[in-house]
This record gives C-alpha cells, structure tokens and sequence, in this order.
DNA sequence: CATCACATCAGGTAATCACCTGATTTGCGA
DNA sequence: TCGCAAATCAGGTGATTACCTGATGTGATG
C-alpha cells in the first residue's frame, strides 16, 4: 500500500520538481497537486493523505494556516513545511503547533527527501538549516494581543483616535501600546516601526486592510 | 557542441528542479550552480556560458544586478529570468534593461522548458504569466528620484530635520515631498505610506541602513 | 519661446505623535 | 496571598506631521 501524498505550492514549477524529487520514494503515490492554501484545506480534508507538502507562502491561506486547519480534521495525516522564505518566528509556531516535518528550500533535494521519508515513518524532522535558523534567530520581540492589534490598527493607517474607535478604548490606551512598541522595536518612529514589524515577519504587507 | 548553461538560486531545491527539467534538452550542459549574486556574477565572468538561468531574489545581488553587470563583460551570454515574486515594476525593468527571457516559477515546467528553448535559439521569450503580470498591474506609482531619497530617509526612521540635514536641503522640502508621496500613494500616513511602498517592491524591509 | 514637471523653500494652522509620570484593575502563577 | 505582567486610562508638554497657499529657478520638451 504507497502512502498517498499531496503536494500544495503556488509555484508549478516547484511543485513539479517536489513530485520528481519524490520519485525516488517507491512507496509514495502523489494523489494531487494544489497551488493556493484554500485548495489545499478542502483537499486534504476530501482525500485525507497520509501525508502533505506545503509551502509556507501560498495565496489564499499559509502554510501554517493550512496546518491548523487541516489537522483538526485529518488528525492521521503527516504534515511537512517546505518554504525558502519563512521567517524564524514561523518556524517556531509551526513546531510549537506540532508539525511533523520541516525543510527549507535552500536545502538540497537530498535533505528534502530525507525528511520526508522520516515524517512518513513517523517521526519528526527538521532540516539542519531550519534548525539552524531557529536557533540563531536573535531573541525576538515577544508582544502581547493586545500590541498586535495596535500594531494592526496602525498598518491600516488608524490614527491613535481611529484605533481606539476600533478595539474600543480610550485614546489614551494606544498612545500607550504605540510607545511601548516602539520602545520593544527599539525605533523611534511608527513607518520604522511597521517596517521592523515587517522584517522579522509580523505584518505581511500584502496582507493589511 | 552542447550549450554550456550557468544556474543561480539560493534555494538548492530548485536549482535541482532546474537542472532536471533542463535534463530533457540534450543540446544542453549544466556548466555551474551558484547560490548568490555575487558568486553568479563572478561565475559568469570566469566561465562564459552560452547561457544563464537567473533567480530574482538572491542574497548579494538580484538577478536583474547580475544581468545588469554580467551583460558588459559577456554579450554573448543569454540570460534567463525565473522568479516567483518579481513584481510588475521588476519584470518591466528587466525587459528595457534586455534580458532575453523572463519566466514564473508559478508557470510549470513545460513552460519554463520552451522559454529556455526558444532563448537558446536565440530569441526572446517571456511566459504568458510574465507577460500578464506586466500589462495587468494597475498603473504603478511614479517617483521622482528625490522623492525616493526621502522615502529611503523615512524609512530609516528619519525625521523631517534629520532627512534634511541628510540630503542637504530645507526640512521645509522635505515636507513637501513627504506630502506629496502621500498623495501619490493615497494614504494619510508615513506608517502607510513605507508599507504600500514594500508592497510594490519598492522598499525592501531587509535592506535599510 | 512657452509650457510643464521637478525641486526648492516660506509661512501658517491644526492634528497627531512621542514621551513622561502615575494610577487602577485583572488575572495568573509562585 | 503576594507579586507581576498586562491592560486600561489621565494629564501634560514639546516635537513632528499633515496639509494649505504661494513663490522661484531650472531643465527638458514641444
């Protein structure tokens, strides 16, 4: 019985070299190829594979969305990460969510294989650069909610008095949350701020409204 | 006498994709695989292939900075573009710089395949997805050259008095096109306005300072 | 040569932010 | 139960931004 698999990435190109690279693999079947993270939340609750490949980075719905989702429905089905541009902190709620496998692109296609082959045995695994990665990643800023929403407010374009509106409470309240973020960035500007928030993978500039 | 092919990507992953789907073209050889910029514009200059497949985001230099330094020294060198985040606003620049061929990495195999071919044979070529990409983009918003030096300023958290002190002029100008860039990007404040500018790839968060 | 975009700068006003001290409440863990 | 972190809010001050009208010089373009 091969071990049926889907693969979820919006690059064609990329999820036809994951195929090819599973080639190898001679107890795998890839039962379906999706390329948004909605197709791949309806797929795999349809099929249930016993495994899934996802990218991080897909229209429609991230990896680590995917994940959450979809476990709460196909609690059998092993879940491996594959993405070049996950941030650290990414990485860190995948694992803290119990993903099985986790691989960056920047790896060969030896070490992807590797982990997959292992997550399809029933371990977990992480690559070495991910691992690597996690580890290296400098002490990020830790937020509380309620900054994240602040932080949100702010990206939308809210002004202090806007915001407030928003999450129902005093002006005053985001002048607050606002400083200390600013202080917790160590910026001394709000456009410095949302940029810092940006790089280590906060906000997602496509992603604001 | 095969043609000699060059590969540039930070994610080894694919550039395994790469070579196994040029694996098809027998005219062709892969002479080299490099995972940066700056290595693919060194790469190119010592070995001269007949051909070199780029990626666009790439640590030490972009693909359109390695086809940009690496046409002066090799113009026989043909040069493939495959990204999977270019924007509109890169894909066009790519085109006026001269690049013979632009193809997604959200396009398939097959696609990429018979751009690399039709380069090879010493045409032009860009995928449909490429070509939809640039025509279908909204009009992009055009900057003067001095209004991105206050964007940059901005961006490093700036204030008015420090960017002009920076660019040597009145903080009162500073004013001016910091307003102006408002309304061009239709927001109503700086936080928005470096945000909209990451999106149309024209900040890039990890590149400040 | 007239026009137009670009860049420069001034003066002014209202809104908003940045930053401070200080206080209260809530809930959670030692 | 004793902190302690998080969230809430007030009052205040000075810096900065947002937005306006208007002016000047320059270089390109038709």
């Amino acid at each position: 019985m091969k071990k049926r698999v889907l693969l979820a990435d919006d690059h064609a190109f990329v999820s036809w070299g994951i195929a090819k690279a599973l080639g190898v693999l001679d107890d795998v079947e890839i039962i379906g190829i999706v390329p948004d993270g909605i197709r791949a939340i309806i797929e795999i609750r349809k099929s249930k594979p016993d495994c899934a490949i996802l990218d991080h980075n897909m229209p429609g719905a991230t990896g680590l969305e995917v994940f959450l989702e979809s476990k709460r429905w196909c609690p059998d089905t092993r879940f491996v990460l594959l993405t070049g541009t996950a941030t650290a902190a990414t990485l860190r709620k995948l694992v803290e969510a119990g993903i099985h496998g986790i691989c960056l692109k920047e790896g060969g296609e030896s070490e992807f294989i590797d982990v997959v082959r292992r997550v399809l045995a029933g371990a977990t695994a992480v690559s070495a650069g991910a691992a690597l990665l996690m580890k290296s990643s400098r002490a990020h800023v830790q937020l509380t909610d309620r900054e994240i929403a602040v932080l949100i407010a702010i990206a939308r374009g809210q002004t202090n008095a806007g915001a407030a509106e928003a999450l129902g409470v005093s002006p005053k309240t985001i002048d607050t949350h606002r400083t200390n973020l600013l202080r917790k960035f160590e910026v001394n500007s709000t456009a410095s701020l949302l940029l810092a928030a940006v790089r280590i993978g906060l906000l997602d500039p496509d992603n604001i409204r």
